[in-house]
RNA sequence: GCCGGAGUGGCGGAAUUGGCAGACGCAAGGGACUUAAAAUCCCUCGGGGCUUGCUCCGUACGAGUUCGAGUCUCGUCUCCGGCACCA
């Protein structure tokens, strides 16, 4: 053993060492009775008929040709889950993978003028490479990469599967459209209206679009929410959100003078009386209809959407209110979405602060159909000032004058629904997902357009359909597959005529919607054999266990796969609908900015004494901020691992901070993890001879009589405390700060007896146990250098003793009307009658108390006695 | 505006069911070793007061409940994230 701690040289040769022994690859799955022996088996671990199942899953990178420290702390995170799992007897399965389709290979090729295929290859070939030098436990066999056409071929099939049931649709409709992308972009891309990629501005554009019909699951996909008892509270908050469920109701009013009815959405029935004027949308049906002055309409339309200011026009028509038959002028208005309801509006500006501004703007009448309950007195002033949007109870609506909101509500809606003039209705935000992209890199959409057959699917003997390879990438708005005749021109597998191929490619969320599926199985990958197999390794393996990835895909990835996991189940690949009972949305990696007045954002080597080393101006410290090139604070994860090894990178990102909350990354942390693994280092080197000699003594059992019992006590305590930190919400943090207790004591100890030594001993394997999740290669390396045989992830993870842990003295805090008098030491397990005693009986207590009248004494156990005086 | 989350030393962060505020780490200061430095080891490290042992104050702010509040309740402020003309 070298008595220097030197990373490169071990964590190599572990890595090889596990490689070799094929240490992380998934052992075969048992035998399985469908959905049976996986709950039969759950909690027996290591018994006969096999042992529980634990599927640990970080989500896949965009092989974008880099590692950066995002990936390295949600991999680090997964990693200790995995290995922490397996040394608790769980079958594990850890896998990685390649979200290998997207836009940057795309535009590497119209850059760079390289294939985006080699791009992407190379790229994972590298980051590869780089996951394997961090020391991470994935069975590569199961690796997934959704570009090869064996994964994407899946798919395609998937597609034909959705597409028999009516769950995958074409239609024609009006699509955010990005000049700089040229592209289509779904709803959810679109954000603030401007692209979430580019960030440039969205247009509308009306094309072709293949949809899959998420809405067909959107209630049960509402309702699974309250089942995610496992997931973060915001992250389940936000799918709320974005499904966006509203119930209201439906009403006609009739158009006057023409032979039409003007239907709008509402949740607010109970201000229906107060309606005083009705809002279209630019985009509605109607509006064309009734608006004249076309000039007049387009600048309404132009506005369309805009928060800026409220802009209408209007129609010269009027609608009768089938509740009053009072007559109401229609207007067409720029703030009235096409998209949710049904593109129409009843305004009723008393009630609402959108038509309360529109009413003033355009001189309309606001009429009071709501008063808070109980108060009438701030009545006045609110009817100039704001719409009052609160509930409260009817006025001035005949029959339904002095009912509550809650109440009117439900009456009107039925009056509404008896009368025939609507009806009760359930709005949601969530549309349709729009899967067509123009581009070249994705998963070509299985279709193909015969002019006497219409549209017909592509035959599953014929998928999958591969990309070309004759293509050109310009970067112009038009797919490049339209510039492959070979791909294009096809016969119709229906008559055999002449016929086309779809040109779009899938939406890449399509790709990750599925990809933990495919893990399940190794090899070969075969959906079809799956359905209903009694056999099936994913009904073995799913639901995932833990899922762990960053924030940002609150929303859709983990949507979509929810949708996609329903879709499965009922084709009969599996029999679980939510895909995640675990979600950890891990914080990102944040570091300090420096910022010239001149030259914008810095790099740290650009500052010398908070001054600019270009031009000498005094350097701003900016915000901490995430990780970015354009900010200048990324830390490159290959010079770490150079400087410092794998394992002081993993265990200070892991120390930092809790793994759900942002990370402050620290240059001066990073040494104090190195310094950690290097004591650890130093105390083996010192006790190496004498681990090596006595290889008897028991690892996790106690030695009762010891003089050194204190070490013993500590070593299970942090034991305790370091299993229940990982149990409890994988708080690795202070389970790193236990084991530093741990280590701070174990190096401070002096042995003076063999006993002594043996105690040494104990704590020592037991550290480097706790410790092997965390910092892999450094602690197999001191696991062999003591002797022991084997890897150290083939051993149990260690047990405590409870009786071991306990203190035999506890430290007796005494306050006198709880504050803090004073602290004695007493034997532990004294009773609450005894422990008071001693704190009365306590000299400093007593000169106290003196002359005080106790009035009661409160004795928390083993903990404190608070005596109250008068 | 609506919905989440957070606010604790110089800094990152700890504190079972309400029970010693500041674990662990970083930074800082002092000391040992050294020709010197690095590394390592030891000590100090929330603030105030003085008689150096004690004492008072202290978990964004203001109230409250309680023997006792960082933790519970109500109100206020600030910051972060998501959604947002969704009728």
């Amino acid at each position: 053993m070298q008595e220097k701690y030197s990373p490169q040289e071990i964590e190599l040769k572990w890595q090889k060492y596990w490689y070799e022994r094929k240490l992380h690859i998934t052992p075969p799955t048992p035998p399985l009775n469908k959905g049976g022996i996986s709950k039969g088996m759950s909690l027996n671990k290591g018994g006969q008929g096999g042992v529980e199942k634990f599927y640990c899953l970080e989500m896949f990178p965009y092989p974008s040709g880099k590692i950066h420290m995002g990936h390295v702390r949600n991999y680090a995170i997964g990693d200790v889950i995995a290995r922490y799992k397996k040394m608790n007897g769980f079958n594990v399965l850890h896998p990685m993978g390649w979200d290998a389709f997207g836009l940057p290979a795309e535009n590497a090729a119209i850059k760079h003028g390289v294939h985006p295929a080699k791009w992407t290859y190379e790229n994972i070939d590298y980051m590869k490479k780089q996951l394997n030098r961090m020391g991470l436990s994935y069975d590569w066999d199961k690796e997934v990469t959704t570009c090869s056409p064996e994964y994407y071929k899946w798919n395609q099939w998937f597609f034909l599967k959705l597409y028999e049931k009516g769950l995958a649709y074409k239609k024609a409709s009006f699509v955010n459209w990005c000049l700089s992308c040229a592209t289509v972009l779904a709803n959810e891309q679109v954000i603030d209206s401007k692209c979430w990629r580019c960030d440039s501005a969205v247009i509308q554009k009306e094309l072709e679009q293949w949809f899959l019909k998420i809405t067909h699951y959107i209630e049960e996909l509402l309702q699974g929410c309250d089942e995610l008892k496992g997931w973060p509270e915001r992250v389940v908050a936000m799918q709320k959100n974005w499904i966006g469920k509203s119930e209201g109701v439906e009403v006609d009013f009739l158009v006057e003078g023409i032979n039409e009815k003007l239907r709008i959405y509402t949740t607010r029935p109970d201000t229906i009386l107060g309606v005083t004027y009705m809002c279209l949308a630019p985009g509605h049906p109607l509006t064309e209809k009734l608006i004249e002055n076309k000039v007049k309409l387009e600048s309404v339309k132009e506005k369309y959407s805009k928060m800026e200011d409220k802009e209408g026009l209007f129609a010269g028509h009027y609608v009768i209110n089938p509740l009053t038959g009072e007559k109401i002028p229609i207007y067409v208005a720029n703030f009235v979405l096409m998209e949710y309801g049904t593109g129409a509006i009843m305004s009723v500006p008393a009630h609402d602060q959108r038509d309360f501004e529109f009413a003033k703007k355009y001189g309309l009448p606001i009429k009071e159909v709501i008063v808070p309950e109980g108060g009438a007195e701030e009545q006045k002033n609110r009817r100039t000032e704001e719409a009052f949007e609160d509930e409260g109870v009817l006025v001035n609506s005949g029959q339904f004058s002095g009912m509550k909101s809650e109440d009117a509500k439900k009456a009107i809606s039925k009056f509404i629904e008896e009368k025939g003039l609507g009806k009760i209705t359930v709005n949601y935000k969530l549309r349709d997902w729009g899967i067509s992209r123009q581009r070249y890199w994705g998963t070509p959409i299985p279709i193909i357009y015969c002019d006497t057959c219409g549209i017909v699917p592509v035959s599953e003997k014929d998928l999958p359909v591969i990309l070309p390879e004759d293509v050109k990438f310009t970067g112009k708005g038009v797919s490049p597959l339209l510039e492959s005749e070979a791909f294009l021109k096809v016969n119709c597998p229906k008559c055999g005529g002449n016929a086309r191929r779809e040109t779009d490619t899938m939406d890449t969320f399509v790709d990750s919607s599925w990809y933990f599926v495919a893990y399940c199985l190794k090899g070969g990958l075969d959906f079809k054999f799956q359905i209903s197999n009694l056999q099936s390794p994913i009904d073995y393996w799913m639901p995932v266990d833990q899922y762990i990835g960053g924030i940002e895909h609150a929303v859709l990835h983990l949507l979509y796969s929810r949708f996609f996991t329903r879709a499965m189940r009922d084709m009969g690949i599996l029999n679980v609908s939510e895909p995640f009972t675990n979600l950890l949305t891990q914080g990102m990696v944040c570091k300090e900015t420096w910022k010239c007045p001149e030259h914008d954002w810095l790099f740290p080597d650009e500052v010398k004494d908070g001054k600019c080393v270009h031009c000498g101006k005094e350097v701003e410290k900016g915000r901490v901020e995430k990780m970015s090139k354009s900010k200048k604070n990324v830390v490159d994860p290959n010079a770490l691992i150079e400087k410092y090894g794998a394992d002081t990178m993993r265990l200070f990102s892991l120390f930092a901070s809790p793994p759900e909350r942002d990370l402050e990354w620290s240059d001066k942390g990073v040494e104090g993890a190195y310094r950690f693994l290097n004591k650890i280092w130093g105390i083996v080197y010192k006790y190496r001879a004498e681990a090596q000699k006595s290889r008897s003594a028991e690892v996790t059992s106690g030695l009762p009589g010891f003089r050194a019992s204190a070490l013993i006590r500590k070593t299970h305590q942090t034991i305790k405390r370091v299993t229940d930190d990982i149990e409890k919400d994988y708080h690795f943090n202070t389970a790193i700060a236990a084991l530093m207790e741990l280590v701070n004591d174990i190096s401070s100890f002096v042995p003076e007896t063999d006993e002594d030594r043996t105690v040494a001993e104990i704590a020592i394997k037991n550290t480097l146990l706790m410790l092997a999740p965390f910092a892999p290669h450094i602690t197999e390396e001191l696991w062999e250098v003591i002797g022991c045989k084997n890897s150290i992830f083939e051993q149990p993870w260690p047990a405590w003793d409870e009786g071991l842990a306990k203190e035999e003295e506890i430290e007796l805090v005494v306050q006198e009307n709880g504050k803090l008098r004073t602290k004695i030491i007493i034997p532990a397990g004294l009773s609450d009658v005894e422990a008071k005693q001693k704190a009365l009986e306590d000299p400093k207590i007593k000169q106290i108390l003196n002359g005080k009248q106790i009035k009661k004494v409160i004795v928390v156990k083993g903990k404190l006695v608070n005596i109250v005086t008068g």
